[in-house]
DNA sequence: CTGGTAATTGTTATCGATTCCAATAAAATA
DNA sequence: TATTTTATTGGAATCGATAACAATTACCAG
């Protein structure tokens, strides 16, 4: 019969456990365990005559009994905000690789910018047993913030400073990189700019004060130039194409913009050019992140360089780190520093004088 | 003391088991268990009093000693062989979401187009006890698929044509849309066409066979138009810079080059430009995938359209049916229809006459 | 030759669930 | 009332590892 033949086929194969090779190697359970981890206080003929025995059937350890047993999954769970957006793609390649060298594994979440579907995926990754968590996150309730830290679960956030007492992270100083924008921009004769951003994504929030606090510096109204909550809805995705079309039919017209990200930045020249003008000849448009194709878009983007890999490489190495060594509870943050990449999306409208 | 402190903090939150809840509501953990898989054979009067303290004490069961003893993890393994390419993040997406309304997770693999790097991760998912396994895999050996046919272990294929018994896929009609970008090339006067592409890969085999048949069929010689082997190292990355720098400068000049995928088509122009040649005045270029931003690039991509989310889900809904059914052994795959894009990189260098 | 220490190995409980089978109680039938 | 059924519930084994502690053996000095 096809079943049994199907049936017989997978039974070939199912592993061996643990009790197996100690009885192949007459010994018990205890002493193959050791063998499995390192291998000490074994005398040097058993330890061989298993370490063989367990070549020869191929056996592995079922990670299953072995994570109920020390309650360690040598897993760790990943939320990023939106996959499609490169560079959190970047993030996550830092992290993975950091992960695979480590013999850690990633489970992926995509909170796809929803600050509810992100609380769920904390907490079904906790549920799943990870030893701890990377966040790239959105807007992070308070609420979530607390509930990791009540129960000490090891986490790390990135791209996302808060410096809530206990909490880690691994960013780049937004405040400043957004700071260098802005100056750029008023450098070239800028006065109106406007901000595209969503006010509840943290990271944003920083580049947004500093933004702020930049035409603040120079003394340079900065009313009605940011998103108008209307365009932003309870997910915070909004319409780009509705906000270009409201900040170019409006009547005080903005010279420039600020886009939040670079992925943002790229569909707004689209846009923008969709409506008929030009950038950087009309409008000119800065971004931030310096993700790969900012260079090879119809008009190379003039952006604020973040370290992306590097984000999340050393986000997961700290990770790591407390996870082997828990007792040490110093606080990890890490902060590095962006720059400007000049290219040609934005265009000089007059002398600035200071 | 600090240290005692924190632990006490930690230990306010342990995680509630199935044996406390059962001494809580004064029953078995059998008839716990049995409230948490449905609660059949459980009078109400019960099940409402284990329901209450559940949800009381925030219980979860525990996965890993669920997976333990059913054998089932409702994970599944993702391996993408580079999640930086946005052909790979937008599939990726689809999978996760599948998953995610599903309620399984996925554990994500970055192969990094190492054909070596894909078995390893192929053989840690599997140890670490995925349900089954997605692939949108770089050259997938025969050893491994034998492997995983061999222990009857369950996987599906995306954009990977590969018609041996028992396996499935998901795919894009390759061969088909290689003949459409091929066509209109000829259509446009272009005789002259280099393949650019990793012919290890094996979505690209296929597309290199549809290109070849296209040629054949219109009678045009095709030596000398595929990337020499000395551009492709063992990791079958290569160096697009070197091998536009070889097209362009040898003797027998080509006037089209189809790209492999978009995200090599965007790479290569750039470095046609930098090479101080225009697209599409000097060479055109195809691409395939129809990624987000080959619209957005500086010159609009002509491509070939695949439905990559699509894909993605599909493949996660196929291998979701397999798990939860795993007597229904029929082969699953489905091979999906792609569509030519004009947009601006290629032009017309003559009137073709059949 | 013997007590003591070090080296090696085994016993057994445990992690937190599921599941087969048995047991009890309640309801239905004779 | 006695006997089946049926509906609920519990007992105990099990999944495959780890780890505390106990036990055995070997080795060495006195």
């Amino acid at each position: 019969m096809v079943s049994m033949l199907e049936k017989s086929k997978k039974s070939n194969f199912k592993k061996a456990t643990i009790s197996e090779i100690a009885k192949l190697a007459g010994v018990s359970r205890t002493t193959v365990s050791r063998v499995l981890s390192g291998g000490y206080f074994v005398s040097k003929n058993t330890k061989d005559r298993i370490l063989k025995i367990i070549k020869e059937k191929e056996y592995k350890p079922s990670i299953m009994a072995q994570s109920l047993r020390t309650n360690r999954t040598r897993t760790i769970g990943l939320v990023l905000a939106d996959i499609e957006n490169p560079f959190y793609s970047r993030v996550a390649k830092g992290v993975i690789d950091a992960a695979e060298t480590k013999k850690y594994n990633v489970i992926l979440c995509n909170s796809n910018n929803d600050i509810e579907l992100e609380e769920r995926d904390i907490k079904t990754l906790m549920g799943r047993g990870v030893d701890g968590l990377l966040l790239t996150t959105v807007a992070l309730k308070m609420k979530t913030i607390e509930y990791l830290l009540d129960r000490g679960f090891p986490f790390i956030l990135i791209d996302c400073k808060l410096d809530t007492p206990g909490v880690n992270y691994v960013v780049n100083d937004d405040y400043f990189g957004a700071k260098l924008a802005t100056e750029y921009l008023i450098e070239l004769g800028h006065k109106k700019i406007f901000f595209l951003g969503d006010r509840k994504l943290l990271s944003l929030r920083e580049r947004l004060r500093g933004f702020k606090d930049t035409l603040v510096d120079h003394k340079i109204e900065s009313s009605n130039t940011f998103v108008p909550q209307k365009f932003i809805n309870m997910y915070g995705i909004y319409d780009i194409d509705k906000i270009i079309e409201y900040i170019i039919n409006r009547e005080e017209k903005i010279t420039a913009v600020f886009a939040g990200n670079d992925y943002l930045a790229i569909k707004s020249i689209k846009v923008i050019n969709d409506n008929g003008l030009k950038v950087p000849e009309d409008i000119s448009v800065i971004g931030y992140d310096n993700i790969e194709i900012s260079s090879m878009v119809k008009v190379p983007l003039t952006t604020i360089r973040q370290p992306k890999y590097l984000l999340g490489k050393l986000a997961a190495e700290q990770l790591f780190e407390i996870l082997e060594n828990r007792s040490n509870k110093e606080i990890k943050r890490i902060i590095l520093r962006p720059e400007l990449v000049i290219r040609q999306s934005c265009k000089r409208i007059g002398n600035y004088k200071s």
